[in-house]
DNA sequence: GTTGAAAGTTCTCTTAAAGTACTCTATTAT
DNA sequence: ATAATAGAGTACTTTAAGAGAACTTTCAAC
């Protein structure tokens, strides 16, 4: 179990080793944390070390190495760049990077599966899995998880009208439906979609 | 069996826990419950633990785990169920939970931002992620990273004809591409795909 | 090889936060 | 009446976290 402190400096460590290819010095850990003591990081790489998250080769400088799954448990890549039809990969100079953690994962999130083809030209496909936030209120322009009479649900894109809420499916062979607003349930917005392949 | 209270508080931890990833200490219980007493909340978890809803593991902070589940960690979420138009939403019986990590990270793999439409039908819109996995073989059908001549750079899905490769945008309206199989080389497989609202 | 700066190691001291162990009180059901 | 449940509060112990000094080791320039 990591407290954490231990936490931060793993994350840290493990971010610096997939940018830069080689670990971090204690003094570079303490200004990325802003840490000022060079002790009280090395008492925690320390306790990584002795928790097995971290693994010492040899008695080198910048000898850090991610132990066994460490390695695995990533919520970061590396993000590579552009691609665009045509041309070739546009080098992004600053490394820059994918935080999946930051991005999907926070309280009050849950996942959904999406089954139909209503929002098919927002680009959420049968099969998708969408990550909603759970709310009651919502934007115009936000897709919605919405509960209809209570009873059914449906993920639409959401525009408010006076009294009246339409409900429009992201799919042009099919037609917004209008509610009145009492009948309406929002229970959380789309924040971000995924899916695998 | 539980008192009233025990059961809140088994509750409340247990949120916490599949949200924050690590388990609350017993003042943030308290401002979640709305008991200002500190001791009380000790005592409740104390004797969850007696009756073996809770572990501690060791005396650390924030220790608490859940008996009998395996501590997992923040690349977590729960998949609620399934959502289709116009019916309720489907609710999965079995906490069924979606790893993040495990779907979409591991060694080799990057990220690549597109641009342009030449794969909405796909459902890949411009300005989406891809995670891409670095392989130089691809089989018929694949989302591939493909470099053309060692100069362009484009994503397409595969199709191999003999001693001459395809390269076919999903978008109805461009066409594919055909080259001599010399001229290509494969990067990488998408093997997921990302949005953020 | 020598040497000095940079990096790592080992301490001690300090503070704030978290956990533990009590006591006292109020309410409620049996 | 009595036991179980629920809450407030006080006092104490333990842990996490940070600063910093003093020391040893590593590495690269000379």
């Amino acid at each position: 179990m990591l407290t954490g402190l231990e936490e931060k400096i793993l994350q840290c460590i493990t971010r610096y080793i997939t940018q830069n290819g080689r670990s971090p010095t204690l003094d570079e850990i303490g200004q990325l944390l802003e840490i000022k003591s060079k002790g009280t990081i090395h008492r925690y790489v320390k306790s990584l070390i002795d928790k097995g998250h971290l693994q010492r080769s040899g008695r080198n400088w910048r000898g850090l190495r991610l132990a066994g799954e460490q390695s695995r448990r990533l919520t970061i890549l590396p993000l590579a760049g552009r691609i665009a039809a045509g041309k070739p990969i546009e080098a992004i100079s600053e490394q820059y990077e994918i935080n999946f953690s930051e991005m999907l994962l926070g309280p009050g999130r849950y996942v959904l599966e999406v089954q139909g083809d209503s929002m098919i030209d927002a680009g959420i496909l049968d099969g998708d899995l969408v990550i909603v936030r759970e709310t009651q209120t919502a934007d115009n322009g936000d897709i919605v998880v919405a509960l209809i009479d209570n009873s059914e649900a449906t993920l639409k894109r959401l525009r408010k009208k006076g009294k009246q809420i339409e409900l429009i499916p992201d799919n042009r062979s099919m037609d917004p439906m209008v509610y009145s607003a009492d009948r309406i349930n929002i229970q959380g917005i789309v924040v971000g979609q995924a899916r695998m392949y």
